[in-house]
RNA sequence: GCCCCCAUCGUCUAGUGGCCCAGGAUGCCAGGUUCUCAGCCUGGAGACAGGGGUUCAAAUCCCCUUGGGGGUACCA
């Protein structure tokens, strides 16, 4: 059975570069029928707060990821917080010592990184130079009773280790190049190679799917599996997303959050498919797409090898897509928290004239890509409107009230005013006025909103009603008198 | 510095030796849709990083260069 897991550390929000990576490990775990396991990484205490990790899942679900074990479902092989299985890797760890796999390194930190800076001065790799694997027992045991602090080291063999990447292809290293790493700190937490092992391994995981980041660390994982007795799980390091500077998206661009996708009214499902866009493309070619849609056709192995760039555009693109779909009930739903907070509409929700909104909402859907964009949009309806200056001279020429006389005149004959009703309407005032096109729809466009641009004049008119219309009309009648 | 990975339109990608003087999408530009912005429709410009090989034939295979990214921590 396939079993996979993300394991993000909650040291802040989500960015869509991680998210992309929980996605393909869901959809993996999907395609074969796997179990998709959620597992927080969180042994950096600085850094790692309770309120990311509730964050993370809520944002993972809100994206409709569900997994079969995790912090918050349990599961046979918990518990899922590395904080919560620090005796876990402590005995792991004390094991690895009597066997002799591991050593207790007495350097501290300053010396390490002084014989770091001499070995980059002398052109020398700046690995650790594994001193403390060969101290005798006598040093040993000084160090000992000294009470020092300790990390304790894995001894790395020098060999070249080969491995087959699901995405790479093979891939190969020179471990004599790497010096024997840290397993536990001297606080007693483990290290994040440690931990992944033992995690991994104790999770029984098959497939590990990950950045493209972690591929110079594989081999220091693989090494770790051997010594748990474990055959190390099958690799898939994919591409990264860098952002619009060609730079790596990281937390520090909080724009790219999935929190912040969220709040900005992205729909999730939008979001989830332009993730699955950056580096994998479906076979049909078709560019939007359910989750459901490609289950049966996934491939890991094509996914790209070389990392892509997050494209904003694209994603409003697809997003508007997907907003121009979506059911009319709910977009609504999704709107008023965005008029409330702009003041549109009612806190009270009972008190809202939802036909009125659902209407405003199917009018302006074309024009968003995202649904707190609205709040520019509806301005004209729930707002009275200021005329300019240039827009009263404008609206009391001649032709500009011949037009507006005839639209009004026209318009009190009827008590609705439909789309239907609306252009018939102005096909009238053309026939009279002899006006067309922009000198027919500009004044009347201004005299109704206030503005130049906006959307179908007939969807606005249905809009605001008839009643509406007329005062607005009057208004600028009233301009010749 | 050293190690590893990568390289097709601005961007996301299709392409696994002949179907490719490279296809799609987005973005951009133009025209259309009896108003505008948008949307939608139609059309257009736009790429195999460079140099060597291998082969009857190379975007596709090999090598070098260049460029990008990652790693090189008691971060993950």
């Amino acid at each position: 059975m396939v079993r996979v897991r993300f394991a993000p550390s909650p040291t802040g929000l989500l960015h869509i570069g991680n998210a992309r990576m929980a996605v393909f490990n869901w959809l993996f775990a999907r395609r074969h029928k796997g179990a998709f396991i959620l597992r927080i990484e969180d042994t950096d205490v600085a850094r790692s707060e309770r309120k990311h990790m509730e964050q993370l899942m809520a944002d993972l679900h809100w994206l409709g990821l569900t997994w079969q074990e995790g912090p918050d479902v349990g599961g046979p092989y918990g518990p899922y917080i590395q904080s919560e299985r620090l005796h876990i890797y402590h005995d792991i760890c004390r094991k690895f010592l009597h066997d002799g796999l591991a050593y207790r390194c007495y350097c501290t930190p300053e010396e390490l990184e002084e014989r770091r800076q001499v070995a980059k001065r002398t052109g020398k790799p700046p690995r650790y130079d594994n001193r403390c694997r060969n101290l005798t027992d006598e040093q040993n045991k000084a160090f000992e009773t000294s009470g020092l602090n300790f990390t304790v080291r894995f001894k790395v063999p020098e060999e070249f280790l080969v491995f087959d990447d699901l995405i790479r292809g093979a891939c190969q290293f020179d471990m004599s190049l790497v010096g024997d790493f840290v397993i536990m700190r001297s606080d007693g937490t483990p290290s994040f190679h440690f931990a992944v092992a033992v995690d991994d391994t104790l999770m029984q995981i098959t497939h590990v799917i990950r950045g493209e980041d972690h591929l110079s660390n594989t081999p220091c994982h693989i090494l770790l599996f051997h010594a748990l007795n474990r055959k190390p799980p099958q690799f898939a390091h994919l591409s990264l997303t860098m952002g619009a500077d060609r730079t790596l998206l990281s937390k520090r661009h909080g724009a790219f959050s999935l929190s912040e996708y969220r709040k900005l009214g992205y729909l999730p499902e939008a979001l989830l498919n332009y993730m699955m866009l950056l580096g994998w493309a479906p076979k049909d070619k078709k560019e939007r797409f359910k989750a459901d849609d490609v289950i049966e056709t996934f491939e890991i192995s094509t996914m790209s090898k070389s990392s892509s760039v997050f494209d904003q555009q694209k994603l409003d693109w697809l997003s508007g897509q997907y907003l121009r779909e979506a059911e009319l009930e709910r977009l609504t739903n999704l709107a008023i928290p965005y008029l409330q907070a702009a003041g549109f509409v009612s806190q009270d929700e009972n008190t809202i004239d939802r036909a009125k909104l659902r209407l405003t909402v199917d009018t302006v859907r074309n024009n968003i890509s995202c649904m707190s964009q609205i709040v520019q949009e509806v301005n004209i309806f729930f707002n009275d409107i200021v005329i300019s200056e240039n827009h009263i001279e404008f609206l009391s020429s001649e032709t500009a009230q011949s037009i507006l006389l005839s639209f009004y005149n026209e318009i009190c004959k009827t008590n609705t005013l439909s789309p239907e009703i609306f252009k018939d309407t102005l096909k009238t005032v053309q026939k009279e006025t002899k006006v067309t096109g922009k000198g027919l729809y500009l004044p009347i466009r201004v005299a109704l909103t206030g503005r130049e641009h906006g959307p179908e004049l007939y969807g606005v008119a249905h809009i605001l009603g008839i009643d509406t219309c007329k005062k607005r009309i009057e208004r600028f009648l009233l301009v010749k008198k």
